[in-house]
DNA sequence: TGATGTGAACTCCTTCACAGCG
DNA sequence: CGCTGTGAAGGAGTTCACATCA
């Protein structure tokens, strides 16, 4: 990343995981810039928003109120007018926003007046689903490289683009001016892949490998993470029942923090090892036909 | 939701985008409840803590730091001492972590000394992904049990799994004791199939589908969503160039915060007509060999 | 009148820096 | 002595509430 700290939870803590990769610290303090900085977690907003935008674009509606809107992207109305402050003063006191500049000053603010080509890298069933994503091309991300190891996928069509070997990742990246990256790859080759893909020139990844890629600071890593959104899931089931328990004997249930795990620790011992395979697990450890 | 605020940008704003479905403001603020509300940030944080421990346990480490597990984390260790803290004082000051001792902790933090099933529903490209995805079984996640709406799917197994109707979902996940929820269908039938694992008591659902459900407040939503993710990336593209920009002619380089957008309403018009199909892209809107 | 745009309060999270303990 | 655990300081993001203007 460049400057800002975290804002993890991608809305909340990251997400699959989003959230993008912590590249820690750093950040510029550099005094300058103004108020022009875009909080990180309005950016993913903005994103949201524009979906639902385009959505009442369809259905020819013209104008909007940000409590409408609000209520449409699921956050509330002070947050949404806001992040819209955040990228001008497009609305009109008493009256609402209109629909189409709305749209249009977000796409400019998102970069997406540019077009942005993807390669998507390990060609497994995320890979097909990820290259057959009708969501990309449609808003202009088009899925311009495929790559993957397995011989006989080489040349093979996916989604209309033919699959190229992962050797030749720096010559076709370079060539189709890929601007995103895709990491769809098992665990252990995905540290080479970034790196590859570094090498020609990419700046901006999405990673659903699950390990913690290692990029240089001028380049940005998105992470999705299934296995740590299932977690985080987990967590709130957990901590749901948990709550009822209290309510129903209050104080005493379980042990919340033990500042020596007694009988915790020896259920924490027993865990552990039904716990398996690491950091090894592929993201899509699958041909297409089980 | 049920407390706590955001926590965006997941690591940042959102992921596709991870973070959870804002369900907005509400947020219980009872007095009660100590220490121990740990952040949505660091319950993420230490879901990949959870798996990088993983990782050394099985190089058979035994007794990591505060400052390796951080690097190999990719945060930075005051940062991880925060957040273990959060779950009791397992460490030994002068040596560091026991391994296993951690990785019991968070698990049973995070709920996973509970098995929770997870059905999917969609079996497209995605959904065959997702039931495919050698990750959540050896998690603790088993997908069991697959919907979809496709009459030639029915009883195909998919990843082992049989695909049942969607209209049998209430009865299938209530049978086999579904928590996890993951919806990988197109957006338009999505809101129906919360509703239905609503029904069938799942309180946790993971959503792919490009719209923000509506569920009860019980009920706990994380959303992926990649064509947001692609967006918040080119975000950091345009950005980046705009700095680049900005240095050589220090000053005077894009219209940052018209007050009127100019010309910049015009590009913004223009720019809106270019975007297409909305709210209505499937998640995965392909089939499995196109 | 009615909805935007925004300063200011507040809450949540991160970072610092050091006391404390093995 | 080294590393953990944590109070306190500092930022970031969210919410409030109202001045402002079409």
């Amino acid at each position: 990343m460049t400057a800002h700290g975290e804002g993890v939870a991608d809305g909340d803590a990251g997400n699959p995981s989003t959230s993008r990769q912590s590249s820690e610290a750093v950040d510029e303090p550099e005094a300058r810039e103004r108020a022009r900085v875009i909080p990180e977690a309005a950016v993913a907003r903005l994103a949201v928003y524009l979906r639902v935008l385009s959505g009442m674009a369809d259905q020819d509606v013209s104008t909007v109120s940000s409590e409408e809107l609000a209520v449409a992207a699921g956050v509330n109305s002070a947050k949404l007018r806001k992040d819209l402050s955040y990228i001008g003063s497009y609305g009109t006191r008493g009256v609402g926003y209109e629909v189409a500049v709305l749209i249009g000053q977000i796409e400019r603010t998102l970069g997406l007046t540019r077009k942005h080509s993807v390669a998507v890298v390990g060609i497994g069933n995320l890979g097909h689903a990820l290259a057959n994503y009708g969501g990309f091309p449609s808003r202009g991300f088009p899925v311009s490289a495929l790559f993957d190891l397995d011989p006989d996928l080489m040349g093979v069509p996916v989604g209309g683009i033919p699959v190229d070997h992962i050797d030749d990742i720096v010559r076709v990246c370079t060539e189709r001016e890929i601007t995103i990256g895709a990491i769809a790859t098992p665990a252990k080759g995905a540290q080479e892949v970034c790196d590859r893909l570094v090498e020609a020139g990419v700046r901006c990844i999405l990673n659903f490998a699950p390990v913690v890629l290692q990029v240089p600071e001028e380049v940005e890593v998105r992470k999705v993470d299934l296995a740590v959104e299932m977690q985080i899931l987990s967590f709130h089931v957990a901590r749901r029942g948990q709550e009822a328990t209290e309510l129903s004997e209050p104080e005493a249930a379980g042990p919340e923090k033990p500042e020596n795990g007694a009988e915790s620790g020896g259920a924490a011992m027993t865990a552990a090892d039904h716990r398996m395979n690491a950091g090894g697990d592929p993201v899509d450890g699958m041909v297409v036909r089980p």
